[in-house]
DNA sequence: CATGAATGAGAGTTCATTCAT
DNA sequence: GATGAATGAACTCTCATTCAT
């Protein structure tokens, strides 16, 4: 019985432990949230971070076994975030109630799971660089495949909910997969562009231009793939 | 006459020597571009740069005065490009002839010159990574404001045609303006995430997506912007 | 009392490698000084001074933040040597006793302040060298101004003691402080000249020399400045 | 006889030749010298002096094989000058005339030259900065023994009249010799400082600290050594 | 004679990372 | 867990000098 106190104990003392060791993991997180946003991935040092959290460099590596670990972890912490919004975004049906269709709501749920992918970037806009390393040209050279994996995963789960509503809509897989990628890049582009301040063409009205672009795009999931539009062609 | 022939001589001499030495500035610049492309703006050292280009680091600053002007002189030839193509698209009318009216043609325009903007960044993917340092986060510290005022003025320049041509059609310029950032939010995120291999979302159809896409915005510049799209509503 | 132990022990700890790390800086110090002396303070780069001291280049910026701040350490320990012994060196009043006025007192003031600030250079030739870099033409470019002004400062505080004891010998301010600039500059000629073996001249007399400048000096101050010298007139 | 003219010819282009080339030589000394004076000698790139001759770097090399040859063209033109000053230094012997006794003049020589060499270095105070090299800690590496040799011995041949008419003065070698260092020495002090803003000490009067020392020099020369100046002592 | 390109060494400084304490 | 010292490689950039043209 002693010996079973005792074990208890240790336990609760470890998980304790295990617990302020997070805390200062966040708070680690934190600072090099900010280094890498205002100094970007590669102007940001491990000492800069350290500065900001208190730490010597040294001690970071208490938490992280490097760098790139950092910038991954937020990367997830981020995309977990996203996912966690989209996962809770609930279609908000209106309306005569009784001709709440299986499509009807389907059609609810693309618009809210849509809009919430938008509007978590939208809200964080830093949180789209921190991103956008998973882009070409950027990649932060030696993220392990593993790690790169988990984090492309993640962001496929953030995306999948609004396919998988779009097929309960009734179009195929093929146009669903279609539509999805026209979205996401619609996305992507308006966030870029609208957090930039440089090309001034977006005086925050991003959400408007989501808002036409989604609408049309529900309009052209409602409609049988089938019948063709008339009179437009080719592109270069 | 012997005077003449000497004058003549010199200059065509230094001619040659400038043609020369443009030539291998050329030289340098195709090697950063490629080193660039493969290691990022930062992860590309100028001692890697003049390796490919079969120099000693030191000798590449009798081309240029520093590693920034070098990355000026890439996204400034290919902005450049983007440039011409642009202007030298003409629109193709095609067609039941006579109805060859203002309106079709500025139409047609506007097609030719959007698709012109997408089709240089889509055959030239690389040249987006180039051009994504004027966007935030990922500035590069040190272009000095006037080159970057020129940089950006170039991109707008090379959006400014596909604008005037909508306004040609009829819409005010708002709605042109909005369509404009809407377009180019689009082509930016599709080219963004085409040519990243990462996602495994597009395979090579980007092309179709943009077709779509453009259909779509021309039909709505036609149709006045007055008459409102019904039960369509809100955003986040 | 195991807590005032515990206490205890850390700041020992703590005194401890202040103490080791003042020591190693101590010994990067000694390094760069040889380094300075045998090429010059452009000439010392800080690979060779680390080589000296058994480092690594960058690990010097452990101690000092730049080269420079290890150039003014130098001077700054060199000028509070300097001063330490000019405060420290007492008159030295032998005689005839009795006669020990105040006047007599200052006299003798007058002759070991300036002796001392004399006998550290002639001891410490290399010292001189250090200071130097305060001359024109060879200041050091990036001193920061306020490092600056505190070495002037140092250098002023070490010549006072002598300009108080001329003043109290009686003479008026004014011609103390000409005095002063004399005495300042026949110094540092004569150790200018002494320690060098180029102009083979010196012979390791310039204390010979020194003294009879000081004695003539003496005889000047205790004359009433206002009898004027006879026969002799202008110069260039 | 048409050899002899064509020889003739040669010969004068030739010279022609070598006046031209001298004038160039000149021309890129005096780009030497303002870049020396205002960057220091470590400070002033060959670059820098070229482009101040309005040539390229390589160029210069056209004139002299080396950096430092041109630092010792400059060393040695400055030390012409303040020998060829020395030299013409007449003695000015004004007074009741018949008074004018060998010793008479003797002092005034002592006078004259000394005067013109601290003359020379107070109105070209640069180039007392050039002639600092001379001095230790300050060596420009690599100045070839010969060189060397050469630019001390004009150094010499500046302060021998001074001497010579020292022992015209009829005080004995070594006095000579000694009192000739003292007054170099006070000289280089004087000069050192007083063209130094940074010690507020002087202003401008140098000349008058260099009157009175001189005043003394001579009366103590005047004075036979062996007369033991009283009640005055040591040293450190 | 002059140029412009090129070299190769070396400058000061920063960095992620390691490790004894 | 945290520190401060240390490493070693890398960075951009400058320099005196050489040499074909």
């Amino acid at each position: 019985m002693g010996t079973s106190i005792t074990i208890v104990d240790k336990d609760s003392r470890d998980a304790r432990r295990r617990a302020v060791a997070d805390l200062r993991k966040l708070h680690v997180m934190v600072a090099a949230r900010s280094a890498f946003f205002e100094l970007g991935l590669e102007g940001a040092s491990l000492r800069e971070i350290a500065k900001r959290a208190g730490y010597t460099a040294g001690a970071l590596y208490s938490y992280f076994s490097s760098k790139e670990e950092i910038y991954a972890a937020l990367l997830g912490k981020s995309l977990e975030g996203l996912n966690s919004r989209v996962e809770n975004a609930a279609a908000e049906i209106g309306g005569p109630s009784a001709r709440s269709s299986a499509k009807a709501r389907a059609e609810a749920t693309v618009r809210a799971k849509a809009s919430a992918f938008f509007g978590f970037y939208r809200e964080n806009p830093r949180d789209l660089d921190l991103g956008f390393y998973l882009l070409p040209g950027m990649q932060p050279r030696g993220l392990t495949p593993e790690l790169n994996k988990r984090l492309n995963g993640l962001l496929r789960d953030a995306l999948s909910p609004t396919q998988q509503a779009m097929v309960a809509m009734g179009c195929d897989a093929k146009q669903a997969e279609q539509e999805l990628a026209a979205l996401f890049a619609h996305i992507v582009g308006l966030l870029l562009l609208s957090h930039t301040g440089r090309i001034r063409m977006f005086k925050g009205e991003s959400n408007v231009l989501f808002t036409q672009y989604l609408n049309q795009m529900i309009e052209r999931l409602r409609v049988p793939a089938s019948r063709p539009r008339k009179r437009l062609a080719r592109a270069s």
